[in-house]
DNA sequence: AGAAATTTGTTATTTTTTTCACACTGTTAG
DNA sequence: CTAACAGTGTGAAAAAAATAACAAATTTCT
């Protein structure tokens, strides 16, 4: 398999999570046009991501769900699973960190990080909390390959840096400030302020065509 | 101007993020590779989303920062301003509400809404928390618009449900748990577990392509 | 058994988004 | 004054993503 496309990828993912329920569900098969409702997209949508990855299902039958979660699991996910840290366990920390708890996943959230002292040392959802002062010394030791910022905006740039430095590989950013780093990590922005802002952009125009 | 394409306005968005910070940094003008470089994108397309909206700088002194505040306001904002909901007070929806607390923003949070008595009743970063029960009397007092979901998976198509028939007009979804709305209502999903999926996916990738 | 219906797999097409290439124009240096 | 430079604006091309169209295969119906 030569290249995914960057939209097949997260779909994958959510294809995963919609049958890890149907399969909850005892539902044994499930047709494109099924995932493809849950998704938003279309069918053809759906085969051809399955496509790409190999999968073929069985004519007229679907395809069956427990081997298409197994074969997602092989593409995206890595053998070895991820370690993965939470940096800044204000609001938006804790609630990722309850959002994992306990579930079934290659990627484990390993440690936090925080400047409160208060935080420092307690652990939450089996998640120990460390001073950021640390991360040099933490992110190494625990082999933690992605770190989550989920800290102020005022702290994201030193935050990046301090990082980068620790040897991070990947780093999803919460922060609504923007951050540079080197090439070889990966870096995903993800900002809630712009998706707001979409919303009521659409809302708005949606209003002003029904006129 | 006819259509803006759906990824203009979310880089519409954070341009005029970075812009208020130029702003406020007392910068007067700024090129597009300096605007490019902070989103991490290419200086081309900042010119051409620039030129969608039809506005044009100054040749070697670049965009006047103000001004394309202001333009790319009257773009995307509304004139009357929006007001917004967040359906459920755990610890997402309380970091979203300090996100927004005190930013100058034609969008309001004017009410949250929980179904824990313990939180009903109170007030947070000046936004008054209500019962779940309510939605369908307050959603059209205050004249709410748009949702945000930020309850449990497993109330996630209930709560949305009870949006619509609120009279709500955009939903934005954080539940890991999809959902359907009537189309004429706007809907946007956000999943942090595919986000995290992605970074992990690709930091595995770069590892591979090292070897 | 044959026809109708349904669903997959895939090629071709269209649409959307990004990038390239370059004309144009002030600005600065010599 | 002129040449080199550094930026903008934009048509054209390329790349990425989505959609359409349809053959093939299996089940169901009659």
């Amino acid at each position: 398999m030569k290249h995914l496309p960057h939209k097949t990828i997260e779909r994958l993912s959510q294809y995963r999570r919609a049958l890890l329920i149907c399969l909850d569900k005892g539902q044994t098969h499930i047709y494109s046009h099924e995932i493809a409702k849950i998704q938003h997209i279309t069918a053809v949508q759906v085969r051809r991501d399955l496509m790409l990855i190999g999968y073929t299902g069985t004519l007229r039958k679907g395809y069956n769900v427990k081997e298409l979660i197994e074969l997602i699991g092989e593409i995206i996910d890595s053998q070895e699973g991820i370690n993965v840290a939470i940096i800044g366990m204000g609001n938006l920390g804790r609630a990722l960190i309850n959002y994992f708890a306990g579930k079934r996943s290659h990627l484990k959230i390993v440690a936090s990080f925080d400047i409160n002292p208060d935080k420092i040392g307690n652990t939450m959802s089996g998640v120990p909390c460390f001073s950021s002062d640390d991360m040099g010394k933490i992110i190494p030791e625990k082999n933690i390959k992605v770190g989550i910022m989920t800290v102020p905006a005022e702290f994201a740039s030193q935050t990046t840096d301090a990082l980068v430095k620790a040897g991070i590989k990947g780093i999803l950013n919460y922060t609504p400030k923007p951050v540079t780093v080197p090439k070889e990590v990966y870096l995903e922005e993800y900002d809630m302020i712009t998706s707001l802002e979409k919303v009521a952009f659409y809302v708005k125009l949606n209003e002003k065509e029904e006129e």
